[in-house]
RNA sequence: GGGCCUGUAGCUCAGCUGGUUAGAGCGCACCCCUGAUAAGGGUGAGGUCACAGGUUCGAAUCCUGUCAGGCCCA
């Protein structure tokens, strides 16, 4: 008590000192502070303004051409999308910043099943489905259209309101939307010109129809409920039962004179009048049996299991042979005599086709040993795999079933108009009696339902528009396959690397790509049917509907008569005796990623007359590589020749701390306006640039509460900078050096005149380091590598070193001094030179510095380019004297440690200096750099000397030397007398 | 089942073409400062580089397999 009571009759030199004062809160406030942020651009038009700057001639930057994949129009934004956005928003106002034109132009996916899926059940459930079922086709169509358009509207305003509050910089006013008509025509203009490449036809394909309905369903319009339904067990003769004995090595006595079997099994008998051929998997085992008397071939992992299944008493192997042995053995079908000719099958049926490749044993992969007996009924009409093996095997898609489930005239005479339900038991009976079925039994299984119906769905061949991946184009030597390889291999650059290979992997295995759908809401193929189902599909018809969709929007096809929708067609190109006076359109319309995947030209050819294309990045999800980069590939190779897409570049997904798949049913996803509310944009913003987004993203609650320290950490730094700016304007002409300054005159100092000996000028060399290498590490996409550079900038070198060491000149110096304003000029610069880096991760805060730093000045770091190199002359020793410090303060620690010193400014050190390298540096900076009151050059070890001796100055806190009893009572250092004055 | 990818300190990640005691940040522990203070600074302890084989004088790094996870197919 007696002490403090002494101390407070001496000066108290406290309110002498220029201590560090700020408006630039510690507190960030982001959730109250950012949308006044939005506010302000969005007032100032920020991106508009941006715009027109950067094309001019002032930023001479060059133009970088990004390209947004749209998202669909679909429930609110989750983390996937904010990651999506926010490495896009990275990688456009990093280009920005250098100065680039770079525009971000966002998109919406809005067509789709989806959406209409959902609107119909809204539809249902409010009863207003009922109503339209009444109405015409095209009015009926009409009214969903209009029901999924206000769905879509809706969920991109949601969407957009998310996407601007994660203060991403697009032209949210100007979004490209995949239903407007000017797109819808841009889209239907690539068709046109694949049309005219000769790569669009049309062919059947196996898709789950709905014999109610009489229409064809996709995945999410199932619905799977049990069902009971019949196994069958049933042999098919061989051909030639030699081959089949060949095949099992089996020669002369050894052979059974009997013909063998092979044995299938099916739970659709129905489907085994469209039989035409049988899959085996070629690596398995299979076995020639005898069971009860009969030889037949299945698998041997299945022989028991089926066996005693059907409760066959005498069981014996007689060989066994690999399944590639059994490919190409022929056999005769139960039901019929001979395959159906290809002449008598519809074109599209047989495109792929050749004669004679029915009834024989082919190859697949996907045959199992979890049921069945290993080798597989195959019906390219009638099932998924059996249409793909159907095409690869160049079997016709043979498909003698109607829209309504009855058998066609194709099918033996006893069948014809017969429902397959009704069918199931028959043939079953037939077989029994004809001695084809080995065994049958009733069981219930899980099958598709249509959803509205909830009637049983079966496999059905419908005619279906494709594009040819194999088929050379018209006027080109090579295939949209083999484009798409080689510029896969060679012109296109993947970040990482590997896209490269998953991309060429997928190329390789992909089948023609299916572009129709029987939907409504979406793009209609601008296909039309006379009469006699001769179709209008040309270049020029085409062609003509696309500039009516552009007009009109491509609601016109269900609203218009044919001949008003051709009303732009000269009919030039029109198939020989296609009736006019017939004509009908058609009803497909285009899968949705041909839609986006003709946003190359739809937004980007467009809106630049061609100048933006190719497109410099594409940047998404890596699930892309199959959706949006592909699909956007082949469409361009077919038009334009080249690739859309200079680099393509990828990140991971989501995945919760465990690395498990985010699910809302498993309750591990986090909810993006949750996060913002909590941390802010820019704390969301700060974790997503310093993850590695190459591979899949742990993500955890906690990553953002770290993430919100590491921001504190930087705002504080900044914060300190600013603090100490406060009487500080860098106002020119830069003062002389060496002379005072005093306020009113420039404070700024001129690079130049920085001395090289100046820890200034070190903090500006490392400054300037960083400042380059951030740069790189942006064009590099690394924002990884940029933020952690940042944040041990502001860490290490400023806050532990340079902060640490000018503190004393900041406070304790005359307000005026040349050395303060020194340092005031570096920290005005550094300040700006960080902020500017900032920018790009952390725009708010950024901005909220750079206007602090000009005092309220109206600026905005977002109108400005990253700072160019400062090149301060900088004595070269000094990393010298940052590794005498590391070894002072190693020693300080040591001597802490022995519970000697506790406080470093009562210490000085003794440094070694051998080659003299420390000596041309102030000892006074020296001093500061380590923390220390005084440092003396020499002497073999570092050395910590106790000055507790020695005076104290009362206001710096120093022991240098210099402290004596001043005129006003107190005890001053010369340097802290004079800044007194006394 | 197939293609592509991932698996390094408690956590998030660096570790180039194989070469001395495997690095950083966070967290943690201990300490200092109290004129950046719901701040700042220092020191330190943490790793059988998923597992099992193999190639090599030598492997976190190359090869094979296993396990776990992700995306896309089937």
């Amino acid at each position: 008590m007696s002490q403090s009571a002494a101390e407070n009759k001496k000066p108290s030199y406290k309110k002498t000192l220029n201590l560090p004062k700020t408006s630039f809160p510690m507190k960030a406030n982001l959730v109250q502070n950012e949308p006044a942020s939005l506010k302000r651009w969005s007032k100032g038009k920020l991106y508009d303004a941006l715009k027109e700057e950067r094309a001019g001639t002032d930023f001479a930057g060059g133009r970088f051409v990004f390209h947004d994949g749209p998202p669909y129009a679909n429930g609110s934004i989750h983390l996937g999308h904010m990651l999506n956005k926010c490495l896009k928003d990275f990688v456009v106002r990093s280009k920005v910043m250098e100065g680039m034109s770079c525009e971000y132009v966002p998109g919406w996916d809005c067509h789709g099943l989806p959406i209409e899926h959902k609107v119909m059940q809204e539809l249902s459930e409010s009863g207003k489905l009922a109503k339209l079922q009444g109405l015409e086709e095209g009015a009926r169509r009409m009214a969903v259209r209009r029901e999924c358009k206000k769905y879509a509207e809706k969920f991109i305003k949601v969407q957009r309101v998310q996407m601007e509050r994660l203060m991403t910089l697009a032209d949210y006013d100007n979004p490209y939307l995949t239903m407007v008509p000017s797109y819808e025509g841009a889209v239907v203009e690539v068709f046109a010109e694949l049309v005219e490449r000769g790569v669009v036809y049309r062919q059947l394909k196996s898709v789950h129809w709905s014999i109610a309905n009489e229409t064809a369903l996709a995945d999410a319009e199932l619905e799977y409920y049990d069902r009971e339904d019949i196994s069958v067990y049933v042999d098919f003769e061989a051909a030639d039962a030699g081959a089949v004995y060949d095949a099992f090595g089996l020669t002369g006595e050894a052979r059974p004179d009997q013909t063998p079997c092979f044995m299938i099994w099916t739970t659709t008998p129905w489907t085994l009048a469209a039989n035409l051929g049988i899959a085996v998997h070629p690596r398995f085992e299979y076995v020639l049996a005898r069971v009860d008397g009969n030889y037949t071939v299945l698998a041997e992992g299945l022989l028991e299991k089926v066996t005693k299944q059907a409760g066959a008493e005498e069981v014996e192997i007689i060989a066994k042979a690999k399944g590639e042995a059994l490919l190409e053995l022929r056999y005769k079908h139960p039901m019929r005599d001979a395959a159906p000719a290809l002449a008598e099958l519809p074109k599209v049926a047989v495109r792929h086709a050749e004669e004679g490749r029915c009834y024989r044993v082919i190859a697949a992969e996907y045959v199992t040993l979890e049921d069945g007996t290993g080798l597989v009924h195959t019906a390219p009409g009638h099932g998924s795999d059996d249409y793909i093996t159907g095409v690869r095997e160049k079997l016709p898609i043979y498909c003698p079933v109607n829209g309504d489930g009855t058998y066609d005239g194709t099918v033996p005479e006893k069948y014809t108009g017969m429902s397959v339900w009704d069918a199931n038991e028959k043939v079953t009976e037939d077989l029994r009696t004809s001695g084809h079925l080995f065994y049958s039994h009733k069981f219930m299984h899980s099958y598709p339902h249509d959803w509205r119906g909830k009637t049983p769905v079966i496999f059905r061949a419908t005619e279906q528009w494709f594009i040819t991946v194999d088929d050379k184009a018209v006027g080109r030597s090579d295939s949209l396959r083999e484009m798409a390889l080689s510029a896969t291999a060679e012109g296109v650059r993947f970040v990482p690397d590997w896209g490269r290979n998953r991309m060429r992997g997928m190329l390789e295995s992909r089948p023609d790509w299916c572009i129709s759908r029987q939907r409504s809401w979406g793009l209609p193929i601008p296909a039309f049917y006379d009469g006699e189902g001769k179709v209008l599909l040309t270049a020029a018809s085409v062609r003509a509907i696309a500039k009516l969709f552009r007009e009109e929007g491509s609601d016109a096809w269900f609203t218009m008569e044919p001949a008003d929708l051709l009303k732009h067609y000269d009919w030039g190109d029109a198939p020989e005796g296609f009736d006019r006076a017939t004509m009908r359109t058609g009803h497909d319309i285009f899968d949705v990623w041909f839609e986006s995947g003709s946003s190359w030209n739809a937004v980007m050819r467009e809106r630049s007359g061609g100048r933006d294309y190719p497109i410099d990045l594409y940047l998404e999800g890596s699930d892309q590589h199959r959706g949006w980069f592909q699909l956007s590939l082949l469409p361009a190779l077919g038009a334009t020749g080249v690739a859309p897409f200079k680099t393509v570049l990828t990140h991971g997904f989501m995945v919760d701390k465990n690395g498990q798949k985010m699910s809302k049913s498993l309750g591990n996803t986090l909810d993006v306006e949750d996060l913002v509310k909590e941390f802010g944009a820019d704390v969301c913003r700060w974790w997503l640039a310093t993850i590695s987004y190459e591979g899949d993203i742990k993500s955890d609650h906690d990553f953002f509460r770290t993430a919100g320290e590491a921001y504190r950490k930087v705002r504080n730094t900044i914060r300190f900078m600013l603090s100490n700016l406060d009487d500080f304007t860098p106002s020119p002409p830069p003062p002389t050096p060496g002379k005072d300054c005093t306020s009113g005159e420039g404070m700024c100092v001129a690079m130049r005149d920085y001395p090289a000996e100046s820890i200034d000028a070190w903090v500006l060399g490392e400054f300037d380091k960083m400042n380059s290498a951030v740069r790189e590490a942006y064009g590099a996409y690394n924002f990884r590598g940029a933020t952690e550079l940042l944040y041990n900038f502001c860490n290490d070198t400023l806050s532990a070193v340079y902060l640490a060491a000018v503190k004393d000149r900041l406070y304790c110096d005359r307000i005026d001094s040349a050395r303060r304003r020194l340092t005031q000029s570096t920290l005005w610069d550094l300040t700006d030179g960080i902020t500017r880096l900032l920018a790009v991760v952390l725009p708010h805060t950024a901005d909220e510095a750079a206007r602090a730093l000009r005092k309220g000045e109206d600026v905005c770091v977002h109108r400005m380019t990253f700072v160019d190199s400062f090149g301060a002359p900088c004595n070269e020793n000094w990393s010298k004297a940052i590794d005498a410090r590391d070894a002072a303060l190693k020693a300080l620690e040591d001597v802490r440690a022995k519970g000697e010193l506790d406080n470093p400014l009562d210490a000085g050190i003794a440094m070694p200096d051998p080659e003299g390298v420390l000596a041309v540096f102030d000892a006074v900076d020296l001093a500061d750099l380590m923390g220390v009151s005084r440092v003396t050059l020499g002497g073999a070890d570092v050395e910590v000397q106790d000055l507790r001796g020695e005076a104290r100055c009362e206001r710096s806190w120093k022991r240098d030397g210099t402290v004596r009893e001043r005129s006003d009572g107190g005890m001053l250092s010369d340097r802290d007398a004079g800044a007194v004055g006394v």
